[in-house]
DNA sequence: GCACGCAACCTTGCATGCAAGACGTAGGCT
DNA sequence: AGCCTACGTCTTGCATGCAAGGTTGCGTGC
């Protein structure tokens, strides 16, 4: 393990220990100590629990004062929450982009040059890649608007949609074509600059994603 | 000080701290190290330092690996990405509202008399309250839509919202009708089930807040 | 006067030690 | 048998110590 420091303990902890929930090796309900992790990392407890107080505040992790720490079941609702919210994020952030007449066209060309990255994972049938680029798409809308909280928010949405996606595994791979047509038409409103239309659209996007979850 | 410490030392850091941000008393750009918060109130670091962590996870603080902390001073643009965010997570909250059967009436009930309270502080000429009343209507409806995830981004842009107020300050008194007579028409909405509706007014009720500040 | 380097000081990151709260259990008492 | 208490163990909360990285300012050489 020459693995030198080159990111603080803490970090390494914290994205560590996220993943595992993330990827559901700790599922939800799970009570778990900071000593556990400890042993698992070779490191303190203190860099364990600034991990875990982190993840306490995005509600991946429930602390209870000396009693230990349970992982946060995903609730019932928690697919329906975050999409909406998603959308809700993302809807204002494409009012935002086509209000704006500067970056506008930047990003434009980023969203068509992305757009070409998803047809040719589509074509290859690469669902990872595929999924990855879908979420580099609406990504680059969010961060396009400039808003920097919205895209904070967004980035906490992206765990707990991970986290989905690893429980309840969505996207057959005959959805990819209705997926990317989908962002097409997206791209399209925003070069119309039709915000609402882009919302209409966002909607009836996330309503399909939802019928997978 | 018989301060026993009915709360953890570091839940007291982290809002002793986060007031001080909040009202102005620690201005953007500041440098300070949690040496100094530990001489204020008599804690050793480690909870100093963990109420920093959290503080730098909602963006109020940047750490800077063994130079200490700088206080966030607030973004040129930071006014109008708080309530573009609160105007969608809201307006996300009254769609639902409105297509909930169930819970719909509760909430127009405790609505109603959140309203009744806004008008006493108004004939009082109270604006502290009224204020505080301002923000529990807007909270309400959040709620109300069960979406927890937006009931925890509302309360992170709420923090936001009052540093801003803090310095900017707002609202003069002669405004206070027209926002009660916004916030009426707005529970108008949701008794008609209109979320569009309540969504366009929404929109022109933060902007009249925009202009104040 | 100016540039460079070194040293003292300041900062945080993390390990460790200790104390206190929360549970589970065994033992005694009724 | 049933209940209640006391203890042992597990957990975290926080203080402290040490090490390492960063910054500043002074002294030296030019």
């Amino acid at each position: 393990m020459s693995d030198k420091p080159t990111t603080h303990a803490a970090e390494r902890v914290y994205r560590y220990t996220k993943d595992l929930i993330i990827r559901g090796a700790l599922p939800g309900g799970r009570l778990i100590s900071e000593g556990s992790i400890c042993d698992d990392l070779g490191v303190s407890r203190t860099p364990v629990h600034e991990a875990f107080l982190r993840l306490d505040t995005e509600r991946l992790l429930a602390l209870s004062s000396r009693k230990g720490a349970v992982v946060l079941p995903m609730a019932p609702q928690e697919a329906r929450d975050v999409l909406e919210m998603r959308e809700a994020i993302e809807g204002a952030a494409a009012q935002r982009v086509v209000d704006e007449e500067r970056t506008a066209p930047a990003t434009l060309d980023r969203l068509r040059s992305n757009l070409a990255v998803q047809a040719g994972h589509a074509a290859a049938g690469d669902l990872e890649a595929f999924v990855e680029a879908d979420e580099e798409f609406h990504r680059t809308v969010v961060e396009a608007s400039g808003n920097e909280i919205a895209g904070h928010f967004y980035a906490l949405l992206r765990d707990r949609q991970q986290r989905l996606r690893h429980h309840l595994l969505a996207i057959r791979p005959d959805e990819l074509p209705v997926i990317l047509t989908d962002h097409r038409d997206l791209v399209g409103c925003l070069e119309r600059r039709d915000a609402d239309a882009y919302r209409d659209l966002l909607r009836a996007h996330v309503a399909r994603n939802r019928g997978a979850l």
